[in-house]
DNA sequence: AATACATTTGCATAATGGCACAAACGTGAA
DNA sequence: TTCACGTTTGTGCCATTATGCAAATGTATT
């Protein structure tokens, strides 16, 4: 009858589950322009990103930024111009890291069958 | 130098990467909350997660059912209560197959060494 | 039916977010 | 230096959202 047993298993859950890259995820534009570079798999610039987008160019660029910032995406200037590409391997690791943990607290999908 | 080969490898991103269940993780106290959900193994009410969320109980009750909406919760009426669990198998096999889309679009983390 | 309790919903307010436009900034070339 | 080009930033507008409080709804008990 333990009904709040508070285990520590999702410890690492609160440095997973951070609100900036979900907030990042949020918005259809944005994940619109993470498609369109995994599809890429190539930099692209930001003018080439904004030929994808219904968007202002302006918008597109803070619109990378806050990707950037959420550390989805990578940023390299070349010359006048700023590469974006995704940080597919960090994505990957810390969307896999999330589900382990969920995954160790709650083992077996103990859904609503208790009590 | 295909600067712009548009494969179609990440087709799948498009279905898993919405926009509703991100904007749901979005939040801090969201957060707070399906992390004190999981923590719990076991439903909680809604008062239950009010106790340990510093805003209002209303609020509480919205909250939770955007993470229900989002397909993040689960909910269950016992007479008077509301129960809510986490959809840990759901969740779960979501951020796996991002994380599967993203690493067989984007293999070694191709990122910026190219051109 | 009347009451008590748990939850949801209506409403007003403050904060945040997305957007377009214009201006500023940085960089390379003439 | 002057210029053109790519990007970022300032600003204002509008939509959305988070919040608290009060009222309404639903549900079991008396």
């Amino acid at each position: 009858m333990n009904k709040l047993n508070e285990n520590d298993c999702c410890s690492g859950l609160e440095d997973l589950l951070l609100p900036r890259m979900f907030k990042a995820l949020g918005d259809p534009n944005r994940v619109s322009i993470l498609i369109h570079l995994a599809e890429c798999c190539a930099p692209c610039s930001v003018s080439e990103v904004a030929d994808f987008c219904p968007v202002d160019l302006s918008v597109v660029s803070r619109h990378l930024a806050i990707l950037r910032e959420a550390g989805i995406l990578e940023a390299q200037k070349r010359g006048k111009e700023v590469y974006y590409t995704v940080c597919s391997q960090t994505l990957v690791d810390t969307l896999r890291s999330i589900a382990d943990a969920i995954e160790s607290c709650c083992p077996v999908d103990a859904n609503l069958e208790g009590n």
